[in-house]
DNA sequence: CATGTACTCTACATCGTTGTAGAACCCTCG
DNA sequence: CGAGGGTTCTACAACGATGTAGAGTACATG
């Protein structure tokens, strides 16, 4: 029998508005008032009933994150940045694991839990193109990631083809020619593997380096043991490589074991660099250069849109693109020692969904 | 204006009662009604409404998992399992980070948020023996890890001593002799880093090699950054080293780092073994051994004694240690390859909470 | 002195659900 | 046929907070 306002109502002498008002800050209360109502609470071991505030005021106060899994170190890292930024507004963050299965990613969007929260932000990562209609759901919605462009939400993403370019330019510029890429997705037209293909066919392009379909090197899932499979596919081909992109870190940090496991010299025999700018790549042998695609202000942008939208703005969804930096390190040779150095720099954007949903990724 | 029991009721001709009857799988409901109801839920698309649910039933089907950082790849894997073992008996998870600053951890045994959750499942990490008292709380609790022992409450910790002294062993079993320790925490006597440090000096003891001090290396926070660094002053200081006894995997990453740094081979010229198993050590280069302490094993163990104290269970607190086991891996040469090789079990085990709160550590 | 306004507080209805008590019906059995 | 027991359903009062409307002050103003 935990201690009601009433109860603080009582031993304070007052009517259980007041102290619900002084609990609120409401500003007209007598100090004296106001003095006896926190005494009581004080006394009392007061503490707001939840489940009630939330009946009366239609809101929860909590947000939803939903991502594949917490092993893996991107989705850790922003799921701690979305804590932090949601907690500054005073929002509190519950997590949800999809393991990117289809399903459990298509009952995200059909709303099986959004009674228990305000709003969700959604990382899809089994869901694609084909499900766009499905994004048209009746509760406050935040899209992450790339699997989607130009569903009917706010989204928050990289930028992945200009990033992409930029990295596989840093590699270009280091004298490599035949780079590898490590974590092709084949046949996909949207999602971080092709665009960050295009990305990097870009640059081959912009340096005259013809393409070679035999360095692109496929991986479904982007773990660490997938990227370190890709990349002893690739060599055991027998093909010459000078460099690797590895398409995010964990799979580059598989393909540094791999190239370690065939005595290949990195950076010296073949550079390397990988996408997510993720805490393990600073403390790998060598130090692997990264893609920082700006996670906290990914997470505190999403955090913001979420937020406006539960509060009711009907402005045009927006996609919003944080700024993105190629940070250089030991596998490009760019660094001497555990030193890190910023190649480029590329700007953030904000678009209107409806104008291209698919040019916008691209 | 969301759809509530009242219109279920209206649609199908039938009370309030009767829509939350069959919505709670009541059985004594004719099948006309109950079909009815259910047309009448699908029709109109209702979704209950959990907080006048829970203010109703008091209780809020969530718990709380406090970790210190979601960015440490400890704790975001036990999350991980935490949240899939509460999935399992249908509990929501609530993650809460409280960055191992002392007041927020002191913040979480005051209650200040438990309002939200019926629970909580709290790894102090700042906390120490002092605060023991503080952990009489008036909510369920259930603890994790080892900064507390004796605390009134259920505890699931690591088989940290044993654990520790068998993975000593290990390392000499391979012939290692000057056997250098990451992550000591001197003058603790509790905690992860004085119970392993309790292990190491036993199993020396136990193959007759002196303790020698110039070879505990001190690290406050267990990151792979403070990894490197306490790994690096250990090799500048000149004290010979043959094996490294890394007391948790982050740190042992950085120590690899450190120690390729220095162009020393690992296993060749320095054996290495780390604490936690996490994801990482199997890709790291070569590959580094680590004491398995059974993570799915205390999420499950750990829901389980929650869940119990939430429905009011009155037995006494138990501390429940999971089996472990010893990998060995490349970094102590005990595989070829990639492979890993279950070189020691320790059987997992419970005990009172009151018989003997330090030995029972120990 | 009457009037208006700002302050301080209260009573009551209400949010959407579930527990309780009991009504109405059916069946079975002595 | 009446008692007893199960089934099926309903009315009503909670759960613990907040919004609304308004009562009662106090003070300044014309």
């Amino acid at each position: 029998m935990p201690v009601t306002m009433q109860d603080v109502a009582q031993r304070a002498g007052v009517s259980v508005k007041t102290v619900s008002n002084v609990v609120n800050g409401y500003p007209h209360i007598r100090d004296s008032t106001r003095h006896r109502v926190e005494e009581a609470i004080d006394h009392l071991g007061y503490r707001m009933n939840v489940s009630a505030r939330n009946l009366r005021i239609r809101r929860t106060g909590m947000i939803t994150l939903n991502v594949p899994e917490l092993s893996l170190p991107y989705f850790a890292e922003l799921a701690d940045s979305v804590i932090r930024a949601a907690d500054e507004c005073g929002w509190t963050v519950l997590i949800e694991q999809t393991g990117a299965e289809r399903a459990r990613e298509l009952e995200v969007l059909a709303g099986g839990r959004r009674h228990l929260t305000d709003g969700v932000l959604f990382s899809p990562l089994a869901l694609g193109p084909d499900d766009l209609g499905r994004f048209d759901v009746d509760f406050p919605l935040v899209v992450l990631g790339e699997r989607v462009f130009g569903a009917p939400a706010d989204h928050v993403t990289m930028n992945n083809v200009e990033a992409a370019q930029a990295a596989t330019a840093h590699l270009i510029a280091a004298g490599r020619r035949r780079i590898a890429v490590v974590g092709a997705h084949p046949g996909e037209v949207i999602g971080s593997a092709a665009l960050r293909l295009t990305g990097y066919e870009r640059a081959l392009a912009d340096a005259g380096i013809p393409l070679d379909l035999a360095l692109v090197g496929e991986a479904g899932l982007w773990h660490r043991a997938t990227g370190a499979e890709t990349m002893g596919r690739l060599l055991d081909s027998g093909v010459e490589i000078d460099a690797v992109f590895a398409l995010n870190d964990a799979m580059a940090l598989g393909a540094l074991h791999a190239l370690h496991a065939r005595r290949i010299d990195v950076p010296g025999d073949v550079a390397l660099i990988g996408f997510d700018d993720v805490d393990d790549v600073r403390y790998s042998v060598p130090t692997i250069s990264s893609v920082d695609p700006g996670r906290d202000d990914i997470a505190r942008t999403a955090v913001e849109l979420l937020v406006a939208r539960i509060s009711g703005t009907e402005e045009p969804y927006r996609r919003i693109v944080p700024g993105t930096r190629i940070v250089g390190r030991g596998s490009t040779d760019e660094a001497e020692g555990d030193g890190e150095k910023v190649v480029t720099v590329l700007p953030g954007r904000v678009e209107d969904i409806e104008a291209s949903p698919l040019a916008a990724g691209l």
